[in-house]
DNA sequence: GAAACTTTTTCCCTATTGGCAACAAAATTG
DNA sequence: CAATTTTGTTGCCAATAGGGAAAAAGTTTC
């Protein structure tokens, strides 16, 4: 049950420091510096005064949530590097395996979740092999849905995709597909062996 | 050569709402619910007041972007989700389907990249099938790099993942790997035939 | 169903934000 | 190089965020 991780000593995986307002400031000039915008157009178009700007920039205040948020807006920020947690080791420069079966199973009636690569806790994107075990149809329960994206590949068996928005899927070896997770949707088995598919959720 | 799409008709995409405020709330308790923690956990973990943490979930403040920040870390929220940005299309309420071999081959002389599910060009990830044809390691060239993670598994043969920080790593089928995709890495097959693997790239 | 306890909401008050406007600095122009 | 315009910074002050404590609402127990 043990996943098994890095067994060679990656590079010391040195802990970005989380913007606590002594480089957030720095992070919102240098957008607004790269695209060439005074602090009135970044102002303008983020609905907020100049001054407040630039006491943002300068570190001189605590900004309110809705303010940044305008901000990343407007200066069309990605934001997952806004919120680094530091102490907590990002992926940078490094990397994490699993070999088969050897992940960190969460099992239910119907399925069998094998997370992978659970390591780099503070990856994007989730791995997942899972095992959908053979079953009547009848015992199609309510959708699943989480605000993200998600894609699946199936490694074996066969299996229908079910979704909020279109009718079912029929999907056997090799074949993959990519939704929106936030649609309802749930899968089950159609042959009488249990599908393995391998899926990659994004959050959001 | 062409991918098989959606073949019934997609739900209208409806541009998703911003967390204006009227929502932020209800997202944040509903994750304190989920995991079952009272107003008083949270607070602690957060290291805010109580009242603090009420009057944000029903509304009645804007709260800092700081407050915010450690809120998110204490209850392991992803962060993206709370600025999703409206207007620009996004994958909302849909999926695409690509049947096995149907990708978008591009090939070179040591591979064969198999992107799918091309409908859906909005998508965060890119899956990819390649081939990674048997060849002899002296052929190895520069890594490569790009500003992102990756997630990868062996759908069959066994090769040899080179990185930039470790030393390399041995694959056989059904092993998974997932790394920074910004540290140099390649890889190489190391049976005699050609190794199949799935892998996900994710842009940042 | 009252008592004891837990959880959440509501006041109250101080500290701080965020916008306006004046000020200073820098760039542009004639 | 003075005059003018543009860009960035500082006071000032009303509006409000955030914490402590008390009140209210919800649970559990006997």
């Amino acid at each position: 049950m043990e996943p098994v991780q890095t067994e060679d000593a990656g590079p010391v995986a040195e802990g970005r420091e989380a913007p606590d307002g002594q480089v957030l400031g720095q992070m919102i000039r240098s957008a607004r510096k790269e695209k060439g915008l005074t602090l009135e157009d970044v102002a303008k178009m983020a609905a907020i005064g100049r001054s407040t700007l630039s006491k943002i920039e300068n570190n001189l205040t605590k900004p309110s949530f809705d303010i940044i948020r305008r901000l990343m807006q407007a200066l069309d920020l990605k934001t997952p590097q806004l919120f680094v947690q530091s102490g907590k080791s990002d992926i940078s420069g490094r990397r994490d395996y699993t070999l088969t079966g050897k992940g960190e199973h969460q099992e239910t009636a119907t399925y069998d979740h094998e997370l992978l690569c659970t390591e780099l806790t503070s990856k994007r994107m989730l791995p997942y092999i899972s095992t959908i075990k053979a079953r009547d149809v009848s015992e199609f329960e309510s959708w699943v849905r989480h605000r993200g994206e998600e894609f699946m590949y199936v490694i074996s068996g066969s299996l229908t995709l079910y979704t909020e928005h279109y009718r079912p899927l029929e999907m056997r070896a090799g074949d993959s597909v990519y939704y929106d997770s936030g649609m309802g949707h749930g899968c089950v088995s159609t042959s009488d062996e249990d599908a393995r598919v391998l899926w990659v959720s994004l959050e959001m």
